[in-house]
DNA sequence: CATAGCCGCCTTTTT
DNA sequence: GGCGGCTATG
């Protein structure tokens, strides 16, 4: 049965999927079956005879991990493989090398919002303000050290400028306080994974015996740690395979290093490398698109999209008025691909930042069409549910000053500020945490009788909830849930509160489909689980819903029909991504841009708006860079578009000349000087270096240049 | 101590 | 336009 699953693989893939032992790279472009592939290879390797507990599997996403376990299973590859993200791997090995990597088993992970609260507090504690070092910055500084292995000590002994040496006291002092509160953050958790498999060569090597085989998909989005892992965890074998698409590395911001795919050959000079070139998915309308979008980078491994499917529909470009009339448009056109018998669910639409799904949730809200949105935080960032989630962290791990701050007074249970300063006060004299204080409340002079006995209440229903913490996750949230008083809140409050409530209900039925699915379920399990997820992993596609989500988003997934927004300068490419400054930013949005077209199966549609509301202020749009490279005709687009008539007095003015040298003004870019104009007719585009050292070509009937 | 209301800040992408 | 933090008031 299963050798007529791999018959049905093309030579490239069969290559792929049996070379079994040593080092191996799989270049795959972009709808070329590479998941298939990983998951046929699993089940290759356990015919051939490697136990399935042998082999880890990695993935980006947990959602990706979910899938590829169904699909091994269906397979007949029985289940037993570690197939998840790096950093749920890391969670599974610091807790059980805890001891040896020098941390509490039952820590906590620090989302951003925790982050952002322990540096703030980092900031404060080393003598600084937030306004001369921005939190978020100094958590992007710190996260980059991290991500490149670089740990306090090493940065405090090498820091030599002012700035680094005063990021290395906010770094250290940050450091310290996730200490405290037994906290590791994201990065922290390969980091601390990476030191453990350096610094113990007996944990390297048994973890290396019980994963013989490693597979790492989406390599080319791997950062410096995570290269540090794989590299140590494959050492005492070198049965490694990789799999990734350069032209897909998106995550550069967030430390993914394009170099571990393109140096793979380097690392492992006896690596096998299949390319995998051939498009399954895309119509070659689509794929001329992408093809020609992505030639334009420089820096990249030529490597060609093969169409395999029959030419179909023709790319559709939509010029709209602004951004009320593009989304109007979207779910237009949605409503017509429905008439014509596609379902919503294989439907999309991408865009290049979360806020711009507001203006669409409305149309289609407007128009009765079912939508999800996928968003980083959606629902575990909802205030109820971090409340909920709070009381189930304290109860893990007490150490969680974030968590507890959170629910000293929540529901409202007369513990107010005043009371938790002196709290701090005694805590940090007496050298204690801040609910081993409270549990010594009676002991602080200054406190009154009657806060005495709210903060002894306090530490009594902890003391209830404590008796319930060995098992199952659902029952014990259940009981904290009605115990604490924040269901009685919820429901006593307006109508919102009932959504409130249910949310919160939500949250127990998904603890209780953990419970059921896991093992040896625990609440410290639970909460490093659930502290991974993201909103991605959560979508679903099997409910008849259009998907709305950013394009970091969509990449694995596919669609027969997609959408891409608002691409328009300054939007893709984003203007606070670094790509008017630095060629590799710039790489990365097309990239970007790239990875959004190729999940198009067979209708793609690109829109942007004329004018679009930016912080309360309606603006003058220029259509993306992009889309110039890819040569759109712009007047006949605006033609074609009927949904918006076009204007007659952009049409029927006559198109102004520049020449060479010439000053002029424009109204986002302020002054610059005429580089080259290119005679088009209507048409007619005109390079303008600005002041701020941005060149940039622009539409002359849009860009509304004055000569000054 | 709780709450409401206001001001000023920021606003890319996410495991 | 949205949210966090601060202040004034009950």
């Amino acid at each position: 049965m299963r050798d007529i699953i791999f018959q049905q693989l093309t030579d490239s893939q069969r290559k792929a999927v049996f070379h079994v032992e040593g080092p191996l790279l799989v270049i795959a472009g972009p709808g070329s079956g590479k998941t298939r592939v990983i998951t046929y290879r699993i089940a290759a390797l356990i015919d051939s005879g490697v136990p399935p507990s042998n082999i880890c599997a990695i993935t980006f996403t947990n959602k990706a991990a979910d899938e590829m376990r169904q699909r091994a299973i269906a397979l007949g590859a029985s289940a037993g493989a570690h197939i998840s993200t790096f950093h749920s791997l890391c969670v599974r090995i610091l807790r059980n090398y805890a001891d040896r990597a020098g941390i509490n088993p039952n820590f906590s992970i620090y989302d951003e919002s925790d982050q952002t609260s322990s540096i703030k507090q980092a900031i404060k504690d080393s003598d600084l303000n937030t306004t001369d070092f921005p939190p978020a910055r100094m958590l992007e500084a710190i996260s980059t050290l991290k991500n490149k292995l670089v740990d306090v000590e090493f940065f405090q002994t090498n820091a030599e400028d002012f700035f680094s040496k005063t990021l290395a006291r906010i770094y250290a002092s940050y450091q310290s306080i996730l200490n405290e509160h037994n906290a590791l953050d994201f990065d922290d958790l390969l980091m601390k994974a990476a030191f453990l498999l350096r610094d113990f060569p007996d944990v390297c090597r048994q973890l290396g015996e019980r994963f013989k085989f490693l597979l790492i998909d989406e390599y080319q989005d791997t950062n410096h740690a995570q290269y540090v892992i794989a590299k140590a965890l494959v050492s005492h074998h070198n049965n490694i395979c990789a799999t990734g698409d350069p032209d897909q590395s998106i995550y550069r911001w967030r430390g993914a290093d394009i170099r571990n795919i393109l140096d793979f050959e380097n690392d492992w000079p006896d690596a096998a490398v299949v390319k995998l070139e051939e498009n399954f998915r895309s119509t070659p309308n689509i794929l001329q698109w992408a093809d020609k979008l992505i030639s334009f980078n420089r820096k990249r491994k030529e490597k060609k999209l093969i169409p395999t499917k029959q030419s179909g529909k023709d790319v559709v470009v939509n010029v709209c008025e602004d951004e009320t009339k593009e989304a109007q448009a979207v779910v237009y056109q949605i409503k017509q691909l429905v008439e014509q018998g596609s379902s919503l669910k294989d439907i999309a639409v991408f865009y290049r930042v979360n806020a711009m799904s507001r203006i669409l949730e409305e149309s289609f809200i407007r128009n009765r069409t079912p939508y999800q949105v996928i968003r980083g935080v959606e629902f575990y960032g909802r205030k109820e549910i971090r409340d909920m989630l709070a009381y189930l962290k304290v109860l893990a791990n007490p150490s969680n000053e974030i968590a507890l701050l959170r629910i000293i007074n929540t529901p409202a249970r007369g513990i107010g500020k005043t009371t938790i300063d002196k709290i701090k006060t005694f805590a940090s004299q007496n050298q204690i945490s801040l609910f081993e204080a409270i549990k010594k409340a009676e002991h602080i002079e200054s406190l009154a009788k009657t806060t005495k006995d709210k903060l002894a209440a306090f530490v009594k229903m902890f003391g209830k909830f404590s008796k319930r913490i060995a098992g199952k996750v659902a029952p014990l949230a259940e009981f904290i849930f009605t115990e604490s008083g924040l269901a009685e809140s919820l429901q006593a409050a307006s109508s919102q509160g009932q959504d409130e409530y249910e949310n919160v209900k939500e949250l127990i039925s998904a603890a209780a489909y953990y419970d059921q699915e896991t093992e040896q379920p625990s609440l410290t399990d639970y909460l490093q689980q659930i502290s991974l997820f993201s909103d991605v992993d959560g979508y679903d596609a099997s409910s008849d819903r259009v998907a709305l989500m950013t394009l970091h988003a969509a990449k694995g997934l596919e669609f027969e029909n997609v959408f891409i927004i608002g691409v328009e300068d300054g939007l893709l490419p984003h203007a606070r991504s670094g790509a008017y400054e630095n060629d590799d930013d710039l790489e990365e949005e097309r990239r970007l841009f790239f990875v959004g077209i190729t999940r198009a199966k067979s209708g793609l549609h690109i829109s942007y708006a004329k004018y679009r509301t930016l912080r309360g202020q309606m603006l003058h749009t220029i259509p993306s860079q992009f889309l110039f490279e890819l040569g759109i005709d712009f007047a006949e687009t605006a033609a074609e578009s009927q949904s918006q008539p076009a204007e007659t007095d952009e049409f029927g003015t006559a198109i102004q000349h520049f020449t060479g040298g010439q000053k002029v003004r424009h109204k986002l870019f302020g002054l610059g000087q005429v580089k080259e104009f290119i005679d088009m007719g209507e048409n007619s585009v005109v390079i303008v270096k600005f002041n701020s050292g941005q060149i940039k070509s622009l539409m002359v009937k849009y860009a509304n240049l004055k000569i000054v």
